[in-house]
DNA sequence: ATGCCATTCAAACGTTTGTTTGATTATTTT
DNA sequence: AAAATAATCAAACAAACGTTTGAATGGCAT
């Protein structure tokens, strides 16, 4: 037998399963769903390329479940957060904008900070324009959607619903675009643009939403 | 010979070339640019499948022409307006916002106003997390987000560069993602959202991003 | 130890992909 | 009209893809 290289026991059950989903996770975060390949995947994950289908199905099935993964938590975690606003204290606003936006934030690798994986899956997810994502995404969005313009509506009552729909929407596409061009961003401006963490990002989002939300 | 199927003719000099970029766009704004292979494009033009490496090289430099045919006018116009932007006058930030949008909602089918396919193509390209998208957008991104970002804190001097990179990118985001979910929007809201054109997008958009201009 | 079930593995399958070829046809030039 | 250039065409190419197969291997209950 030849000496072991890789020092992760593959054996272990359950491992390759969710080694393939973490993998995944990274490369489709980097390179898009259709860019990468199955054997790119098992390659990195150092497991056999068969196993993507004894486990999963087929690789729509394993963009289903890397997409599941990370929208459905965040989704969730957003209701709770919408269910725990209390619209007679001051700045329900705010809330609203922090129960949408809080736990996209909160998804972290907790190593690796300026290069966020995660960020950029979930942008992607958010942002996406691919029917194998968006299927997942319009399974979910309608009822966040829907909350989130009764919240809207409830903490502006002279807002229509129209309007509340598209300042989602906005809001949305605003912080979508912004975490996942958040490196470009750095590389374009050539030092002229400083940012040491996405705090500065995520205080600078809240204040361009919280004055959009109020807007006629 | 089989009686003619095609009602163009095809022999016209420089019309294949043509075809193809028309094509191309319509079917990469609904499907993406990986799901389109260069069999739907060529069948569906009516020209040959060596067309496209004849005439372009290869599926990228396709790809590379689609998107700089539509990004090149709008960001020239862009620019345009900005220059024409006098500061001394009455609103400026909004004449900057429309700067920035206008010339996107100006891209138009011209017929078929509710399934415009250029309104996808455009924010598919500003949105786009592909490689091969990015590289074309990140050539001339720079420069406009420069210009915007200078024109920004000449309009509001408290505003500092890195604020106004960041709203800039919020503005973007805003508006590729409402323009390019605007049909799922119509669809997922079942009645209770009724646009009946994109002007009502367009001006909530503008009243949204005005108000977020103005943030801290 | 034996049989059973889940998992892993190397190999091959059939498609689809972008690309290239060489002949044929059309257009332009001389 | 003849020659030269440009464009189109059917056909084939090699590579990459997702998927399937059937044997080999693991742990586990009996």
């Amino acid at each position: 037998m030849i000496a072991n290289e890789i020092p992760l026991d593959s054996r272990a059950a359950g491992l390759t399963k969710e080694r393939l989903l973490v993998v995944a996770g990274e490369l489709f975060a980097d390179r898009g769903f259709d860019s990468v390949s199955l054997r790119t995947i098992t390659d990195r994950a150092n497991v056999n390329l068969a196993s993507v289908n004894y486990h999963f199905g087929s690789k729509e099935e394993l963009i289903g479940a890397v997409v599941d993964d990370i929208v459905r938590p965040v989704n969730e975690k957003r209701l709770s957060l919408l269910s725990h606003i209390d619209y007679t204290k001051q700045d329900p606003i705010r809330k609203i904008i922090h129960a949408f936006i809080d736990p996209v934030f909160d998804i972290s690798d907790s190593e690796n900070d300026g290069d966020n994986k995660y960020y950029k899956l979930i942008s992607r997810c958010i942002a996406s324009r691919d029917e194998r994502v968006s299927s997942i995404i319009i399974k979910q969005f309608p009822e966040v959607l829907a909350h989130f313009v009764g919240a809207l509506t409830k903490a502006m009552p002279s807002m229509d619903s129209n309007s509340a729909h598209l300042k989602i929407m906005f809001m949305a596409g605003a912080l979508a675009h912004s975490l996942f061009h958040y490196e470009n961003l750095l590389l374009i401006s050539e030092g002229r643009f400083d940012l040491n963490s996405t705090e500065v990002l995520k205080s600078e989002l809240v204040s361009f939403l919280l004055m959009g939300m109020n807007a006629s």
